[in-house]
DNA sequence: GTTCTAGAAC
DNA sequence: GTTCTAGAAC
C-alpha cells in the first residue's frame, strides 16, 4: 500500500510555475558528517548556473566559526545583491531554522534539503575525517553528534518551507545536487515536500499495517451486509500483488464466515485488465480516489483513469467535482471509453476512504477509531452505489429499508481497489463488443429466444455452432450455470459439468465424423475468452474457413492458450482449479498444427496447412487430445 | 467477437 | 504496386 502520498511528486500548478526568478534560501538539515560542505561545493563551485553564496558558519568570523547573527546578515547582504544562498550549518531543529525563515519573501522562497543520513555514517565519517572547517573531527566530532541527536527534529512545511527535499541516502543527495546546480536564474522548484522522510514513514507503515487488519474486517462485514442485495451479481476484491496482506486477510476472513465465492472472492490482476488479462467480466470498478476526483497521483486513482481515458474524466466531471471522505459517486463510463471497448466495464464507482496521511487536510493521524468509522462508511457508500447501478437495470428490485451512511471525514486514497463484476448489468442498447460478449450468455441463460441456432439443450449445457467457425465444423457447447463465465470461475465443484460438456461435445463429434470420415477434432478451452460464459470448443483440426482470418485466431486453438477439455478436466480433479495461460500471441509465431513449421504469414500458414500431410504431433497423439473416426487418437 | 483501414512489410 | 497486420471502431 505505498500510494499514500499520491500527490506527492506531481507538476506544479500553473500559478507555481510563473514564480519565476524568485532568489532561494536554501536551509540545510543535517548531523556533522552528513555532507552538507559537499553538498554546497557541488551546487556553488561546480554548475554557477544560478548565483549561490554558501554562509557558512563555521567559517563566517574570518575562517572561524561564527553565530548564527552573523550568518543571517551574511545571507540578508546576499539576497540583496540578487544572489542564492546555501545556509550551511545543521538547522538540526524547529528553533535553530526559524530565524531562516524569516528571510522569506514575495521575492525569495525557503527550501530545505534534509540530508538525513543514517546516523552511523554521520558519526563515522566525521570522526574519521583529518580535517574539518569547524575542527570537528576525532573523538570530539562523535561526542558533538550524540549530543545533537535528542534534538534532531525534522523540518516540516508549516514552519514556512516552501519546500523541502528528504535525501535518506547518497544517491538522494546526488539527486538534490543536481536539482539545485543545474537551476538556472529563472527556473523554479514545486512546492512542497518530496523524498521520504524516514521517521514519518515509519509512523506512516504503523498505521497503515493497523488499518490493513482492521480493513480487512470492515470489507469482510460490509461485504456480508450487502451480499444479499445484490442479486446474481458479485464482488470481488482485486489488489495487484499475490503478496497483498489485505488480499490474503480477507480472503481467509471471507472463507470463515461462509461467504460464497459465488457472491464474493478475492483476485489478484490488474483492476484496468481484469477481461483481457484476467479473464474476468466486471462491469463496475471501484476506484480509491483522491479527493479533487483528478486523474494522476499513483497507484490505482493513475491507471484507471489512464485506461479510461478522457472519457471518465469528462464523464466523473459531470457526476462530481469533488468527495468526502467516506463517500462515493457513480460514474457510467461512455462506451467511447477503451476501459469499456476493450474490458467491457460500464461504471466506475470513485470512492474516497479515510485519509492517514500528514501530507494532507483532513488528517487523522492516529485516530483509528474515526477511521474504521470512515472506512466503514466508504465501502458502505460503494456497495450502495453498486446496489443502485443493479436497481437501475432491474437486476435487483429496490429494498425497502433504505439504509444509508452519510457522515463526514476525512479522507486518503486507500490503494486496494474494491471492485465488483455483475452480470448482465449492461442496459439501454449498450452496443458493439459489450453484445458479443454477452451473447453466448444470453443464448445459455434463454435458449428459447435463439431456438434456430441451438443443436441441442439439455438442462446443463446448450450447443451451437461457432457463429464464425474456424474450421469445417466448429462447436460450442455452452454451460447453462449461471455465473459461470469462464475457466477462471471453475472449481472442484464444477467437475461433473466440465465432464457432461465433455461428453456432449464428443457426441457431436462423433455426429460429425459419420458425415466425414476424414476430420479429426479437438475439444478444449480458450484460456481468457472473449465471450462470456463458459464454453467447450468443438473444432476439426483442418482450420478451412474463411472466418479464420488473424494470427490470434490460430494461436488461440494452436498455442498452449487452447487448454484440452481431457487436461482441465485432469487438473481441476487434482488441484482443484486450472491454470489459466495469459500469453499475448499476436506476436507469437505461426506454427502448422501437424509438421510444426513456422510460416511468416497467416495466408502462408493457411496454405501450408491445407496441403500439409504430416502426421499429428506425437504430444497431441499421445494424450487423448484427439478425435477421429478412429477413435480416440 | 468482427469490420475497417492506415501504414508497414514485402 | 500488392499483401498483410495491428489497432481503432463498432
Amino acid at each position: 500500500m505505498e500510494s499514500m502520498e499520491i500527490d506527492r511528486g506531481k507538476a506544479p500548478s500553473t500559478e507555481e510555475e510563473k514564480k519565476e526568478g524568485k532568489a532561494i534560501v536554501l536551509v540545510l538539515v543535517g548531523l556533522p558528517g552528513s555532507g552538507k560542505s559537499t553538498f554546497c561545493d557541488e551546487v556553488v563551485k561546480v554548475y554557477r548556473r544560478r548565483p549561490w553564496v554558501r554562509v557558512c558558519q563555521d567559517t563566517i568570523n574570518k575562517g572561524k566559526a561564527g553565530t548564527k547573527i552573523q550568518c543571517l546578515s551574511a545571507a540578508t547582504n546576499a539576497l540583496k545583491e540578487g544572489k542564492n544562498v546555501i545556509i550551511d550549518r545543521c538547522n538540526i531543529n524547529r528553533e535553530q531554522r526559524a530565524d531562516f525563515l524569516k528571510l522569506g519573501s514575495a521575492q525569495t522562497e525557503i527550501h530545505a534539503v534534509v540530508l538525513n543520513l543514517p546516523t552511523k555514517l554521520c558519526i563515522s565519517r566525521s570522526v574519521e575525517r583529518t580535517e574539518h572547517e569547524g575542527n570537528l573531527y576525532g573523538v570530539k566530532a562523535a561526542a558533538v553528534v550524540n549530543q545533537m541527536l535528542p534534538k534532531k527534529e525534522l523540518p516540516k512545511l508549516s514552519e514556512g518551507f516552501n519546500r523541502i527535499t528528504f535525501c535518506e541516502n547518497e544517491t538522494d543527495v546526488k539527486e538534490a545536487i543536481y536539482l539545485y546546480a543545474s537551476l538556472g536564474p529563472l527556473d523554479s522548484l514545486p512546492s512542497g515536500r518530496f523524498g521520504h522522510n524516514k521517521t514519518d514513514t515509519t509512523i506512516q507503515l504503523g498505521i497503515m499495517k493497523f488499518l490493513k487488519k482492521k480493513a480487512s474486517d470492515i470489507i469482510v462485514e460490509k461485504v456480508e451486509e450487502f451480499v444479499s442485495r445484490i442479486g446474481r451479481a458479485r464482488l470481488i476484491l482485486v489488489d495487484l500483488s499475490r503478496e497483498s496482506k489485505i488480499l490474503s486477510l480477507v480472503k481467509a476472513k471471507a472463507a470463515h464466515r461462509n461467504i460464497g465465492r459465488n457472491k464474493f472472492f478475492t483476485f489478484v490482476g490488474d483492476i484496468t485488465q481484469l477481461h483481457s488479462q484476467g479473464g474476468l467480466y466486471c462491469n463496475v470498478i471501484a476506484n480509491a480516489a483522491n479527493w479533487r476526483l483528478k486523474p494522476g497521483g499513483g497507484g490505482v486513482n493513475a491507471a484507471i483513469f489512464k485506461a479510461a481515458g478522457p472519457e471518465l474524466e469528462m464523464a466523473t466531471n459531470e457526476s462530481a467535482d469533488c468527495l468526502r471522505p467516506g463517500k462515493s459517486v457513480v460514474v457510467p463510463l461512455p462506451s467511447s471509453s477503451s476501459l469499456f471497448a476493450k474490458e467491457g466495464v460500464t461504471h466506475v464507482i470513485h470512492v474516497l476512504g479515510p485519509n492517514m496521511n500528514p501530507q494532507r487536510p483532513d488528517c487523522l493521524k492516529d485516530d483509528y477509531v474515526q477511521g474504521s468509522k470512515i472506512l466503514r462508511e466508504a465501502y458502505s457508500s460503494l456497495f450502495e452505489g453498486f446496489v443502485s447501478i443493479l436497481e437501475s437495470q432491474g437486476i435487483v428490485t429496490p429494498a425497502k429499508d433504505d439504509q444509508k451512511a452519510k457522515r463526514e471525514g476525512a479522507h486518503v486514497s486507500d490503494s486496494n481497489k474494491k471492485q465488483k463484476g455483475s452480470e448482465q448489468s449492461l442496459k439501454h442498447g449498450v452496443k458493439h463488443w459489450a453484445t458479443w460478449f454477452q451473447a453466448l450468455y444470453n443464448v445459455a441463460m434463454d435458449p428459447a429466444k435463439d431456438e434456430n441456432i441451438v443443436l441441442e439443450k439439455t438442462d446443463d449445457v446448450v450447443v451451437i455452432n461457432d457463429a464464425f467457425p474456424k474450421a469445417q465444423k466448429h462447436f460450442l457447447v455452452i454451460a447453462r450455470l449461471d455465473g459461470l463465465d469462464s475457466l477462471a470461475d471453475v472449481c472442484k465443484e464444477h467437475v461433473t459439468l466440465l465432464k457432461t460438456m465433455h461428453d456432449v461435445g464428443l457426441k457431436w463429434v462423433e455426429k460429425s465424423l459419420d458425415e466425414n470420415k476424414s476430420l479429426t477434432f479437438r475439444l478444449g478451452y480458450h484460456s481468457v475468452p472473449s465471450m462470456k460464459q463458459l464454453h467447450l470448443h468443438v473444432i476439426s483440426q483442418d482450420f478451412d474457413s474463411n472466418h479464420l482470418k488473424h494470427k490470434k485466431h490460430w494461436n488461440s486453438f494452436n498455442t498452449r492458450f487452447f487448454l484440452d477439455s481431457v487436461n482441465v478436466i485432469k487438473e481441476l480433479e487434482d488441484t482443484g482449479s486450472v491454470t489459466l495461460i495469459t500469453d499475448d500471441f499476436r506476436s507469437m509465431e505461426l506454427r502448422c498444427n501437424r509438421c510444426r513449421s513456422a510460416h511468416p504469414n497467416l495466408p502462408r500458414l493457411k496454405s501450408h496447412v491445407r496441403s500439409c500431410k504430416a502426421p499429428f504431433p506425437a504430444d497431441l497423439l499421445q494424450n487423448g487430445r484427439l478425435f477421429t473416426s478412429e477413435g480416440n487418437a
